[in-house]
DNA sequence: GCACGTGATGTTTTT
DNA sequence: CATCACGTGC
């Protein structure tokens, strides 16, 4: 009762302090509601007391699903509901991403999918080794087709909701043909290791939900209401998933931004979040257009360049604040020199106590522009994180680790099988583990059912076969008992029982380098002791999945950030804000990217993805923001001239010169010119 | 199975 | 230029 008095007078105190559209909100929960909230425009605020409004008026906690992109940021809605309501209410509620519902549900129901006791989720490196094996099969050398393109576009027609018989129907050309096959095959190879990948999570929890009534009943039932942030970034099979869930009259509050819409390539559709209405008859829209973060100044050229973008929500970004710096511009005469002049800009002013390393971020298009950032800075002394890049969980030592859980786990899982197979090397050579993938290929089988029960027939050497079954008896004998608390010592255990550990030693004969690998293995091991401590029931199956699903969970979210500038790409930075941001090399051809202005030649708009891109950039800053390009940058090894982006010209409010778009997208340099560039720089050697 | 040289390649990457 | 996947030769 006290609580509860406690709860509503904590409530009143938190509406007070929004504005009438964040309080319209926050009271619309009834039936669809569209909250369009721009940049800056208190979001985060309005969906956390939101979900807190609901439990006032009565709504059970169990009742709430919220579901967000990124694990961080479930991580933080989580957290600031549970400041307002307390740690027990905040419990109940599902707050968590798509593929983690998704995870959870189908690990319930993994059976009645057709999926055995326990599937295994397959991370990118996976998908690939897996997609080298179809190739293979297919007889296509990688030359034809890079893996990494292949799974970019299987990746895309998943998110399409495109089935590979489907596609193929459809394909035009003989490149069509090869993806379709091979995207027949990859989901064969998948099935056939029991294993899913994270498209596959949405996919087939959404035919879950489709093919069985009692199943969707249930989840309606029990998720009455239905919270969906970052709306705009809601691909097919999500879309789908909301409508299952929330069914015809739903309480569904969708909130996001359609200018901040920059996953167009990963298969997110804006126009989803631009038919809200119409898929949703009747859906109250709210706009936030107060913006709380940046000066009127940074307003203003964010305005200017998303203003010329044709498909959008109308709406204008209001600054709360008053004014302040105007936003500046300077042209650099190359990469190296854009980079210093920063470095020294920021020295200057950290030096004179204007502000912290902390306040500023250098913010970029490509992930190659941050190389000559990191030199001049180090040069310089200017302490700097580059966010992105490497990160804990692409090591090659913790996949391997994950992988042996794994096997442990599901023997099947042939992705798990083939990394770990030759570390250490075990006597089971190429030629053995080829021999049995022909034969699991041919006959559905997983590998693991070949090596155990047919080895001869498909033409494995004696050696090789004992080998492998030592192996999954290893591994098989380590799982028989739980590990529960036990967890992290019992990870350390199989480490050893499977060589592991003088794996990495005989590996690396560099002792620094040694030190550092063996590093990554403990570092494993500490976060099995932080998943033991921390869950209600720990095991290796939700160890893996929680690894597998967030892997950089690693993130030491403790303590406060460093004093360090940070450098990252504009895709990274959504959601972020910083007092001083450095927009880089406005080019064209760099942004927007040349890729996107070719496809918007052949009648696309990925110019539009780009200018939203741009405008992510622009309303990072709060107090101050600098942008800058390049007269000539390094490329390839020669220079190029660069041509100031036509965002630049939008936010001056003019018109590029004639003829200035088509010249400034200089076309990557052909074959034969960098054979000879190439060639060139041999002599010069 | 490994160390080293060669050639090809170069957007963004929530899960 | 710098990285990385792959092939060659031990």
């Amino acid at each position: 009762m006290l609580q509860e008095r406690l709860l509503k007078e904590r409530l009143e105190f938190l509406l007070e302090g929004l504005n009438p559209e964040q309080r319209e909100a926050v009271g619309t929960t009834e039936g669809p509601v569209l909250v369009l909230a721009g940049a800056g425009s208190g979001k985060t605020r309005v969906v956390t007391v939101r979900a807190a409004y609901l439990l006032s008026r009565g709504v059970k906690p169990e009742n709430l699903l919220c579901v967000t992109f990124t694990n961080k940021a479930a991580r933080e809605m989580q957290e600031r509901i549970e400041d307002i309501v307390g740690k027990e209410s905040a419990g109940l509620i599902t707050v968590g991403t798509f593929h983690a519902f998704c995870l959870a549900l189908l690990r319930q129901h993994s059976k009645r999918m057709g999926f055995g006791e326990r599937f295994a989720l397959l991370d990118e490196s996976d998908q690939q080794a897996g997609l080298r094996q179809v190739l293979r099969e297919l007889r296509v050398p990688e030359t034809t087709i890079k893996p990494r393109d292949l799974a970019g576009r299987i990746g895309l027609l998943k998110n399409r909701l495109i089935s590979p018989e489907a596609f193929l129907k459809t394909a035009g050309d003989d490149k069509d043909e090869l993806v379709g096959r091979a995207y027949e095959g990859y989901q064969k190879w998948l099935r056939r290791g029991r294993a899913l990948d994270f498209d596959d999570l949405l996919i087939e929890a959404l035919r879950l939900l489709e093919e069985h009534d009692d199943v969707r009943t249930e989840q309606r039932r029990r998720f009455r209401y239905l919270q969906v942030d970052e709306y705009q970034d809601t691909n097919a099979p999500q879309y789908e998933l909301v409508r299952q869930l929330s069914g015809p009259k739903g309480n569904l509050c969708a909130v996001g931004d359609d200018d901040q819409s920059i996953y167009g390539w990963r298969g997110a559709d804006v126009r989803k979040i631009l038919g809200f209405q119409k898929d949703f008859p009747g859906a109250a829209v709210i706009r936030l257009e107060t913006n709380y973060r940046s000066t009127p100044e940074v307003l203003a050229a964010a305005n200017k360049v998303i203003a010329n973008n044709p498909n959008r929500h109308a709406k204008t970004l209001r600054a709360h604040l008053p004014g302040g710096e105007p936003v500046t511009a300077f042209a650099a005469e190359d990469d190296v020199a854009e980079a210093d002049h920063i470095a020294k800009e920021i020295q200057t002013l950290v030096g004179a106590r204007h502000l912290q390393f902390k306040d500023v971020a250098v913010l970029f298009r490509t992930a190659t522009q941050p190389r000559v950032f990191e030199s001049q800075f180090r040069a310089r002394g200017v302490p700097y994180t580059l966010v992105g890049g490497m990160s804990f969980f692409d090591r090659k030592e913790v996949r391997d680790m994950l992988a042996y859980l794994r096997l442990a786990l599901e023997p099947k899982d042939e992705a798990a099988f083939l990394r770990v197979v030759d570390r250490p090397p075990r006597g089971i050579g190429k030629a053995s583990v080829d021999r049995a993938l022909e034969y699991a290929t041919a006959e559905g089988l997983p590998v693991a059912d070949v090596l155990l029960e047919r080895a001869e027939a498909a033409r494995v050497p004696d050696a090789a076969a004992r080998s492998a079954r030592a192996l999954f008896q290893t591994v098989a004998e380590w799982a028989e008992k739980p590990a529960g608390r036990d967890l992290p010592r019992r990870i350390e255990e199989l480490i050893e029982r499977v060589g592991y550990r003088s794996e990495v030693e005989r590996a690396y004969s560099d002792e620094t380098e040694r030190t550092k690998r063996w590093r990554a293995v403990e570092d494993l091991v500490e976060m099995a002791e932080r998943h033991a401590k921390r869950r209600k029931n720990p095991s290796v199956a939700k160890f893996v999945d929680e690894m597998t699903l967030d892997g950089s969970n690693d993130n030491n979210q403790d303590g406060q950030r460093p004093d360090r500038v940070t450098l990252m790409t504009l895709h990274a930075a959504k959601g972020l804000e910083f007092p001083r941001v450095y927009l880089v090399g406005l080019e064209e051809g760099i942004l927007p990217h040349a890729r996107s202005a070719a496809e918007e030649r052949e009648g696309g708009n990925a110019i539009e993805e780009e200018r939203r891109l741009c405008y992510v950039g622009i309303t990072r800053a709060m107090e101050k923001l600098v942008l800058s390009w390049c007269q000539t940058r390094a490329r390839g090894g020669g220079r190029a001239e660069s041509h100031i982006s036509r965002f630049v010209y939008e936010i001056k409010g003019e018109k590029p010169p004639k003829g200035w778009l088509a010249a400034g997208v200089s076309a990557p340099p052909t074959k034969a010119a960098k054979a000879a560039i190439a060639r060139a720089t041999r002599r010069k050697r």
